[in-house]
DNA sequence: ACTTGTTACTTGCAATATACAAGTATCAGA
DNA sequence: TCTGATACTTGTATATTGCAAGTAACAAGT
């Protein structure tokens, strides 16, 4: 990958909108949900029940990292083996991957309740800054 | 529009790919958003500052009402003419949109802080239901 | 040495989604 | 009759996605 390339500007100043820019599809946020259950690696992002494609995959991680929203590091030089690592920013979405999984146990009773070791690192890893009202 | 046939199983079970599976694109959350901030009519949401286009628009439009999100009444006949109103579902989406809100704002400061109609009609729009722990 | 397996990708191609421009239908009002 | 508004639909080019296969660098087994 790694297609540079200055990236558009923005569609409006709107928060929502500059939000669904970055992460408005259908994979980023479950790559960010992956590293919030502690997956590392590329191999763990793609046993996940969802099927992610190695394409989409390999896309997507390069724009989590280039967007600051984790980090990649070499665990292993020859053969270059990688591990990802959510930063800041990237733990601040933990409330909006909150939200949203409440919104889905309201409405689709087929989903499954997040055990708390989601939510309890979650909440952890995004602090007090996950706190409101 | 109006394509019928069933909709694709769900990839999996996690509340947050189900969640993404219908709102996870670029447009669907900002119309919701014009939606919460008290638009309902066709025109309005052309006109916000994203400029979506109008195919896109119709066929959001109806994912919107299919996924009961919000309902489309007629308020004038001949030539007919329709509003969109949310649901309790569509409000319920509320605390996701509010939480990418304040995640752009903490990280994007050219972004813009919603104003308190925004923020107090969401919240009483999803009520209590946003509230807890 | 050769084969198999693992990890982390890349490549090719068809299918689908999106963007952009234009057109349509139905009415109201001047 | 002409202009404008509203709520779309249609056509086409481009971009993104899904699916299958291939690649590179090693380790371990036979």
């Amino acid at each position: 990958m790694s297609e540079r390339g200055k990236e558009p500007r923005a569609r409006s100043r709107c928060p929502i909108s500059r939000t669904l820019e970055l992460v408005g599809d259908r994979w980023t946020l479950v790559i960010l949900r992956d590293l919030f259950i502690g997956k590392k690696r590329y191999g763990e992002f793609l046993d996940s029940p969802e099927r992610i494609t190695t394409n989409i995959l390999a896309n997507r991680l390069d724009l989590i990292e280039r967007a600051g929203l984790a980090t990649r590091r070499a665990y292993q030089h020859r053969p270059a083996r990688y591990e990802y690592e959510l930063t800041e920013k990237g733990r601040d979405m933990f409330p909006v991957l909150y939200e949203m999984s409440r919104w889905a146990n309201k409405h689709y009773p087929e989903t499954f309740t997040p055990p708390d070791s989601f939510t309890k690192a979650g909440m952890k890893a995004s602090g007090a800054r996950a706190k409101r009202a």
